[in-house]
DNA sequence: TTGTTATGGGAAACCGGTGTCATTTGCAAG
DNA sequence: CTTGCAAATGACACCGGTTTCCCATAACAA
């Protein structure tokens, strides 16, 4: 029995030897050189090629310049997906979002690309489906399938905190982006939304405005509390009643934001601003006034938040609140690509950013 | 020295079976099962596993129903880095694009994303700077790097003739986005601007209007040159002198349309009626209308193109046209992994599809 | 001169799959 | 009861990297 297992290593020790000498070319058009390449031209092995590539070891200086023109001349590429599976671990970085506004996410996009600029890493982006039942298990085949190194989260779902234990689980980084700071500081950038929802209406009240409605996001959303919670702060620090018919339920939707100006505009005596907690509803709110014949600032001041390309294209262009996406971005990767960039402790990366408000047409003072 | 290659052969089938019994446990905590596993749970070969995964060769029913068993209460997902590296070609699709509207690419990613549902491939995104001397550059490291299995590119730059030469030569499948059929229909998806145009400014003439502006796109685009080719059509058919004062140039953006809207607005007499090749310029001559007390569409109709969100956003909504570009990726990514996916023939993907006139509120009959 | 370290560098196992080929099994035909 | 053929399955090399382990050489101390 023995011997028939030894027939049987020859024959394929001899097969093997046979087809070393005559290699298949496989994909010969496009055959990219091989670290194997490398190693034969630069008459070494290929562990020495691998030593210059992730500058480990200790190797002699002729060596490396030697290999190093080698690769600059053949224009070698290590293959990512056989790093991966050497490694245990890939380079892949997901983006997973709702849409809640193109911009914001093409922002984003930006600024994770630009932390990841010369690094190994690459963006994979993925958007779900947040009213879908399947959503956390869309989720988990797309970080499991792909192995995925991290992911960052963008509002409305980062603030599912499911989704960061689904991250967990599978043993996935993750860094969720936020209106507040939910989770530590290892997982979150957030940008500090109350302190510039209340600088947006104290400057309205500032203007002389003391009848300031509020078209509220969704319930359930952190964002949506944290804007509220800034604003009837700020109204109450000066000394305005808030009664509850001054503020409209919306849901981050131009439609919304329409609905809700309606139900504002049909009261007696009608508000002389609104406050809308995001850009949509407050693009909402100005188609609705218009189509009212209400007089935009001069009857109503508007103001919205997030700065999207839509708040400087309306007529009046809306005064908004701006929140840094892009710095946002690049940080939200730097955390999550950190340790596997060797980063200085010193180059820990924030997680607040602050907001600015943007002042436009969308604000004067009341008319008498 | 036969004898000694069968020694060696013995030493290794010993070792290999001592490191089945004893396996390193390099990443216990994150294990995830391999096909190994599997195939010793399962009781066969790991090849055999292989073609349950791959519905590849021909398996007894109680041999692949036992796997897929195992496969189901073990919660295996086989290493798509593994198949990558076994098969030489991974599973990666790329979506390079310009920027050109936040809108359009999402809906790009949603039709591209429905094509891959319930396959093997991923979406990788990557902006590119089209102004950028290194732009080439970027794009083929992106490719080569990533060893992408196709790309879709999107307009502006999928009409640079130069990428489509770089995904040939680097072996990468790619398809273009554009107003018209550029390339072999293998390669393009297009939809049909030329027509959609005709039909626009048709609409325009019928309600009377008989000077009317053209902003145009940025020379040198085909996009531009087709909507223009289409508007003059229309002018012509309908026995229209086009004096060259009534056309002015555009770059796409929001502020080249307040700039080109000024200079016609300067013509004595006026158009009263502007055409716009996309939605951002036609928001722009709205603006410029407003802040000069021009009535919209009282004394000035105003068409746009693509059917952006700001179109149905901005006071009065904007006449535009509709391209469908959630299908149009769709397909674009059916013509990538067609072949990878036994397509049968007659689902040969389109290569054109047809836009639509979207009648909103910035169209009227010109004042006498 | 010899023993002892450092240090550069190579051989081979390994990551988790797939392809090729060989072998075994099942079953009908001769 | 063979023989023939097809279906089912297994053994093993291989994809292109990384890691482990070990050796060869040089530098240095004794």
């Amino acid at each position: 029995m023995l011997f028939a297992t030894f027939a049987v290593s020859t024959c394929n020790s001899c097969y093997a030897v046979y087809m070393k000498s005559v290699p298949k070319p496989r994909n010969k058009a496009a055959a990219k050189p091989t670290i194997n390449d490398i190693a034969r031209l630069a008459g070494v092995s290929k562990k020495t090629v691998s030593r210059v590539i992730n500058r480990s070891g200790s190797l002699h200086d002729d060596t490396r310049e030697k290999i190093e023109a080698v690769i600059r001349e053949t224009g070698y590429v290590p293959n990512p997906q056989a790093r991966a599976l050497a490694l245990g671990r890939n380079f892949l970085i997901g983006l997973v979002h709702d849409n809640p506004n193109a911009q914001m996410i093409l922002n984003m996009q930006q600024g994770i690309l630009e932390a990841l600029r010369d690094t190994d890493f690459e963006l994979v982006v993925r958007p779900v489906d947040r009213s879908s039942p399947d959503m956390l298990d869309d989720v988990r085949s797309f970080l499991v399938r792909q192995r995925l190194y991290g992911v960052v989260l963008l509002p409305p779902i980062s603030e599912i905190d499911a989704l960061a234990r689904l991250c967990e689980e599978v043993n996935c980084k993750y860094v969720r982006m936020g209106s507040s700071v939910l989770d530590d500081p290892d997982h979150m950038v957030a940008s500090n939304d109350r302190d510039a929802v209340i600088e947006a209406t104290r400057h309205l009240i500032a203007q002389g405005h003391r009848r300031i409605g509020l078209i509220s996001g969704p319930h359930g959303f952190n964002s949506a509390q944290v804007r509220r919670d800034g604003f009837e702060f700020a109204l109450a620090e000066a000394g305005i009643k808030l009664p509850r018919s001054l503020i409209a339920d919306g849901q981050y939707t131009f439609e919304s934001g329409i609905a809700a100006a309606e139900s504002l505009f049909d009261l007696q005596p009608r508000p002389t601003a609104i406050f809308a907690c995001n850009d949509e509803m407050a693009a909402g709110v100005l188609f609705a006034a218009r189509s009212r014949g209400i007089a935009v600032p001069e009857e109503l001041s508007i103001i919205g938040f997030d700065d999207t390309p839509i708040a400087a294209r309306v007529w009046p262009p809306l005064t908004t609140v701006r929140w840094p996406i892009v710095a946002m971005g690049r940080s939200a990767a730097l955390k999550i690509i950190g340790d596997a960039t060797s980063v200085s402790p010193e180059d820990q990366e924030p997680s607040t950013f602050v907001s600015t408000l943007v002042r436009r047409g969308s604000v004067a003072p009341p008319m008498k």
